[in-house]
DNA sequence: AAAACCATGTAAGATGTTACATGATTAA
DNA sequence: TTAATCATGTAACATCTTACATGGTTTT
């Protein structure tokens, strides 16, 4: 990933609408959590770069009650690098399954935790899956269907195929190990 | 991560055999691929430290024809470590998926761009897929069935399962832009 | 009264990638 | 003869995380 890539993310949330580094924050937990993710000490930053090079303009915003805000829109020029970004193929999936590693290894360790780890992801996989389900309802309670909310949708869905047969994965492990057990 | 799970994926693949840094990207790239990736950038100083802190040793092997090779093992101190690392909780998983990150803001793109994204991930997923289980089929053939290949093979699942999934999506996800392109 | 949320950021360090350097052997 | 495989590594850079700092407002 030598090209940056959280530009194009502040870049892309940006072409939706104007925002400040703590909406960004929030949008990228709640509406991209398992796509990608950003922490402040990458937003913030990127953010007072972007500026310079005139991807984005700011507009500062005080408030009588409550700290000042700082609300970033997208330019034309930040808006022709999103697009030429959209048609790059894009980078492989990188994917980090600590808990694949520990189970690989899962001979140094006892079946108790072995299951326990199984079992935790299988919450994590839960929690996604219900908040993708969640997501997907409000996109079909929206008043009009937008091009926008048929590219979401589509990433939702495959947020869910693939929590969903982590969950299925997962309980067919638990048993498997079960069985292990009881075989030895 | 601030752990360096770098080190337990080394110790991870010691405690089975003796390897080489050449052996172990290698290792990591056919049997770890999906569930975590290494470089030489990481793998080579990664293991001189180890050395130093006692968790594996070195024994260099001179041969006539070809480069030295440096076989690390595992030592006790090792697999201490590897062990407190396999019982303690794994963190979440992280996800890397530009691809979805493209599509979401696939409203700025045209469709044709769109579908190629997605083909290009269910070609990349569908390699997953064959070579995951081509590794099944490995596993299934050993004439043992020992712990680590009953572990091995729950994470081969998951590995199956996931990318089954990702290509399922995909079909679906093309099928749709079809539709979408043909309702405009 | 405490916790959570809104809102900004920085500094230090950890982690990871890329490209390069070296050079022999073996397969196509 | 070209490319791939075996085998080692480093340096520079890019990226990302963590913890901290600040301070008001709103909810529990």
């Amino acid at each position: 990933m030598k090209e940056n890539t959280t530009k194009f993310v502040l870049l892309g949330l940006l072409s939706r609408r104007p925002l400040t580094g703590y909406d960004i924050k929030k949008t990228v937990e709640t509406r991209l959590d398992y796509v990608w993710d950003l922490s402040n000490g990458q937003i913030y930053p990127t953010l007072k770069t972007m500026e310079k090079e005139g991807l984005i303009t700011k507009k500062v915003e005080t408030r009588e009650n409550g700290p000042i805000r700082k609300i970033y829109s997208i330019t034309k020029k930040g808006f022709e690098e999103l697009t030429d970004w959209l048609n790059q193929p894009a980078h492989p999936e990188i994917n980090r399954y600590e808990i694949l590693l520990k189970l690989m290894f899962g001979e140094h360790a006892d079946p108790e935790t072995n299951s326990k780890h199984i079992q935790d992801f299988k919450r994590r996989n839960t929690q996604l899956y219900e908040a993708m389900s969640q997501f997907e309802r409000n996109l079909d309670g929206m008043p009009v269907q937008t091009e926008e909310a048929f590219y979401v949708r589509l990433a939702v869905l495959l947020g869910k195929s693939i929590s969903k047969a982590s969950i299925d994965w997962a309980e067919k492990a638990i048993q498997m190990l079960e069985e292990h057990k009881a075989g030895e």
